[in-house]
DNA sequence: GGCTATCTGGAACGTACGGTCAAGTTTTCG
DNA sequence: CGAAAACTTGACCGTACGTTCCAGATAGCC
């Protein structure tokens, strides 16, 4: 039929995440993503349509990426408090391995263009609430069995940590310490009975 | 001697401040700040220098229309818990009043601006830390007191209660329901003892 | 081996950006 | 009242932006 595509989608799209986390929606520019991606702007453009196509494909990698594994690991039936706790340590990880350079998609997006695009809008509200959903389940088993004892809703309790979490992607721009942040997480753990 | 500024410059940083809110750093044109502000750009870059001048002029009026205020307030010796919830309610009300419209310039200029701008990362920095302080000696003496019964580091606590403040603001931005971030708010003062 | 369809790279387009500047205005002081 | 100093306005500057387009390359199909 015709020439093939020559680039792979999946790399380029991780460079761009890459591209859009350093320097946010706005401050990255498609000179910057052809430089990131190695793609020519023709091609960026017919396989993309727009930068705001392309960072809706990175916002649905993400989710694909990072929110969809976290869900899958919440729904594995482990036990609530080692879940949550694997959880938070996890966010520390990677807010401590990204270092100050790379802040959090979900963050960025919902601080600067959740506002203004309702496509991301959509993406940031889909992938939030999967994990608040997937959370509050994990929370409610665990009062179940007994092993939480607070005695507050478990929605309310899902709610809290995922604020914990984006509190932490934003701490975590500005210390990235790990002592600090692991500590951070283990107190908010404590509200859990 | 000469002329006199026609304009205030209190009232021109809160113009400037709410167009930085709605819409980033990087999102807000020169002439978006001169729409916003009603000042000619001569006159906006005679009092200001440049755009990231501007920015940080705003930053500064930030800390002392928002920060000190809550600072003093910590520092007033009133009881730890009560102080405490009233300033994670007052972060629920700002967030409500200012809609999904207005979001943190803190948490903007921390995912957008701190790792590329020195001066903004010196203010981020700043201004959190000085809150951190003020909260940390609130806990301290709330624990000396017998008020609080938490046996974590009062420094800790107060890292903690940054990250709920910071990550109240980004779900603001999603959701700005006051019984959910109110319900958020009381489980992270559930922490504290 | 053409034919067609798709992809590639980069030149080119119009626009909007941040920043500058000069001409005019308002003030104070001698 | 005139001179000097500071402020105001908006036209203007060079540049960088997002997007489009096209000529050339590469694949499958007859």
């Amino acid at each position: 039929m015709a020439r093939v595509r020559e680039f792979d989608t999946e790399a380029a799209l991780e460079a761009a995440m890459s591209a859009f986390r350093r320097k946010g929606y706005e401050g990255t520019s498609v000179q910057d993503l052809v430089d990131a991606t190695g793609i020519g702007r023709g091609s960026l453009y017919a396989a993309f349509g727009s930068k705001e196509g392309l960072y809706l494909a990175v916002m649905d990698r993400y989710r694909e990426q990072y929110a969809v594994p976290l869900i899958e690991l919440l729904d594995s039936g482990a036990p609530a408090r080692e879940l949550i706790r694997s959880v938070l340590l996890g966010v520390v990880d990677e807010i401590v391995r990204d270092g100050t350079r790379q802040s959090c998609l979900i963050v960025s997006a919902t601080t600067e263009r959740l506002p203004h695009d309702p496509e991301v809008a959509g993406r940031v509200r889909a992938t939030t609430s999967s994990l608040e959903n997937a959370l509050t389940e994990v929370i409610a088993k665990g009062r179940a069995s007994g092993r939480l004892t607070s005695t507050r809703a478990p929605g309310d309790l899902a709610r809290f940590l995922l604020t914990t979490i984006h509190g932490l992607r934003v701490m975590g721009a500005i210390n990235t310490d790990r002592g600090t942040l692991t500590n951070i997480a283990e107190v908010a753990l404590g509200c859990l009975d």
